[in-house]
DNA sequence: CGCTGCAATGTAGAAAACTATATCTTTATG
DNA sequence: CATAAAGATATAGTTTTCTACATTGCAGCG
């Protein structure tokens, strides 16, 4: 029964995680907030701090703004189409192909000792799949994460824990946008915090 | 000392209360929080929680929102505009003159035992004050509190209070309009809640 | 079936927000 | 000079987050 508004904050969080294929612990990791209560927040059971948020919201490529009401129907259309229109105008399409072409080629040049592992199928299968998305639709720091796992996997054969989250995050991000939700549609994420009800003064 | 991000919020808090012409007491009973709270938030001495923020911040009609980063330059030129542009397409402005004309009205008709009083020659003064200003520059629910101030004393000689609180919040417009600052320009408290530094994985 | 990753939940303790209330300084106004 | 309002601060007590850690339920996969 937490607040509301808060439920709204927590709902915009996990979606946008979910969208970038993040699980609670790598997010934990990034934003510095353990996965329990990042558990917490997300189930709106805590009534969170701003630091909270903001470290959070920043591991999601998020932030926080405070927009006078009666602009928020305005930003909320603008934000809606931002990450899609920005691939519309072709450069961020044309950046995410040329990731993907990136990572393909990573994969492909590992010497065949490694590339018998079974990750690393696992992935080729996912990056095919991906292919089959609008490119727009994609989130590209995602890829990128991925690219630069395999190239470090190509230093040192141990680092295969990389390619592994990699090729988890992926195959979330396939999974995203095979269920019909689009990464770069944050739409979600821009709703407003909070929906009025109660008080105010006068008419 | 407090985390930045957190020293932004503050900012625009307190900008958007000093354009609204509300003292930290009054925002108080608007938002229930304690005026003693208001002060450490402002001066970001502390790390408050998302309730605090929301409740805060809609007492001063700004609502919390999550936006992705990319579109956040796009959102912030949206809303700097936004009032002022509403007021643009004319109906705000005319919304504002007309309130302005009702509370003179309002003022004008007052029984010559009450409009004597040093309070409502205070108003009447402030009124041609702020006439003087662009009206789309003008905060109307300021001016509408003041003109139910003024009807209130009407049917109630004793209700002096409501007019004295109200005639402060107009010299609170005045002033911080006459110091160049726009109340329709909250552009200030649409900057992003935080700037990035550090962190990041891949490149 | 057993293993692994994800998420929810619990416990205990430290730290901090939040409340109510009151004081104090400053500034402006009569 | 006195009064009033605004804002910063303080104390003391309550409530809550937040952290670290462990545990559990639940899914998918070999």
């Amino acid at each position: 029964m937490m607040s509301a508004p808060i439920e709204h904050i927590a709902r915009s969080l996990r979606d946008t995680r979910h969208a970038k294929g993040l699980s609670q612990r790598e997010l934990s990791v990034n934003s510095v907030v353990p996965q329990g209560h990042i558990s917490k927040i997300e189930n709106g059971a805590v009534d969170l701090r701003v630091s909270s948020l903001v470290a959070i919201a920043r591991a999601l490529d998020l932030e926080l703004m405070l927009v006078p009401r009666g602009s928020v129907a305005a930003v909320r259309s603008i934000s809606a189409g931002a990450e899609t229109a920005a691939a519309h105008d072709g450069t961020t399409a044309r950046r995410v192909r040329r990731e993907l072409a990136r990572l393909q080629d990573a994969v492909h040049h590992l010497p065949a000792s490694l590339s018998s592992e079974t990750e690393l199928t696992e992935l080729s299968r996912l990056l095919s799949d991906l292919r089959r998305f609008r490119p727009a639709s994609l989130d590209l720091p995602t890829i990128r994460r991925a690219t630069q796992a395999v190239k470090a996997l190509m230093r040192d054969p141990r680092s295969r824990d990389g390619v592994r989250r990699s090729s988890l995050q992926l195959r979330r991000l396939r999974d995203a946008l095979a269920h019909g939700r689009t990464a770069g549609d944050s739409a979600l994420s821009v709703r407003p915090a909070y929906t009025l009800d109660d008080d105010d003064d006068d008419g």
